[in-house]
DNA sequence: ATGGCTGTTATCCG
DNA sequence: CCGGATAACAGCCA
């Protein structure tokens, strides 16, 4: 579930429930899952520490604590695959796939990964190489032009590079691609400024439009439904369905809503690629 | 039930 | 420097 959208709703919902709060335990369950040294030192520095704000940076969360000592720490976490952070009651049992727990007077936050991808960082390093933000308003269709180079790799996958820009992922660089009209195998150097304006207003439109319908929705951060989001199993959010939230992005064999050609699905960089061959022609 | 698929990214190699 | 392949892993679905 994890791409910018997701992640900015997640902060959002985190952020006032969080800021104030002062963890008397944390608790580390799966010590691969965390940096940059070892479980011992994490549990020891966020003791008795404050939250002070939580952010987004890219697809990762950035929690600013302040230690009982008084100095500041800074807390990374990513959600890899199958992350969820949420609280729960103290009394409720730790799921099966708990990384980390921070236990507060009246309730325990819960970081668990099923699969283990996802991280928690006790310092910034891997926030601090990320290209801009989709948003940033220092995006011209020049500058991406200019950060594109004459790089031979096809668009799609250099979307996913977080160097170039942070936070898009493999959905919404294929729903960006289908609403800019690029093909997901152009190579990114032969970009125009016409392409990536298209591309850059693609994006912003792509990524606000699910950080909104994620903001609408009835959100279940513990999870089931069908892995997608935090929507849980409700099937529909507003009156929209939840299947119609993607354009093209698991969307194979089926009409292109725009054309009505059939979308395609292909593998590129070793990850799934939706696109309407009529619509993203090369 | 077995095999193929899944939202990520760090790292290694040529 | 660039880009491709792989590894890390559990769960879901056909």
């Amino acid at each position: 579930m994890p791409e910018l959208p997701e992640v900015e709703v997640l902060v959002r919902h985190l952020a006032p429930r969080l800021q104030g709060r002062r963890i008397l335990e944390a608790t580390v369950h799966r010590a691969r899952s965390v940096r940059p040294q070892s479980a011992e030192q994490m549990t020891e520095a966020l003791q008795g520490a404050t939250l002070e704000s939580v952010s987004r940076r890219g697809k990762y969360l950035c929690f600013g604590l302040r230690s009982g000592q008084g100095t500041s720490l800074s807390c990374v976490g990513h959600l890899g695959m199958t992350g969820r952070m949420y609280l729960q009651p103290l009394m409720a049992p730790l799921p099966k796939h708990a990384v980390v727990t921070w236990r507060f007077a009246d309730a325990r936050f819960v970081f668990e990964d099923a699969r283990g991808f996802g991280r928690l960082n006790l310092e910034t390093t891997p926030i601090a190489a990320l290209g801009p933000e989709p948003f940033d308003p220092s995006w011209t269709p020049e500058r991406l032009v200019e950060r594109l180079g004459n790089s031979r790799q096809p668009i799609k996958v250099k979307l996913l590079d977080q160097h170039l820009m942070a936070g898009v992922g493999n959905i919404y660089a294929s729903e960006a691609l289908h609403q800019a009209g690029i093909s997901p195998r152009r190579p990114s150097g032969r970009l125009g400024l016409k392409d990536a304006a298209a591309l850059l207003q693609a994006l912003q439109s792509v990524l606000s439009r699910a950080i909104e319908l994620g903001s609408r929705a009835t959100l279940d951060f513990k999870g089931g439904g069908d892995g997608l989001f935090y929507y849980g199993s409700s099937s529909e959010l507003e009156g929209v369905p939840v299947v119609e939230r993607f354009d093209v992005y698991d969307r194979a064999g089926e009409p292109c809503r725009r054309c009505g050609a059939v979308i395609r699905r292909t593998v590129q960089a070793q990850r799934s690629t939706y696109h309407c061959p009529q619509c993203q022609r090369r």
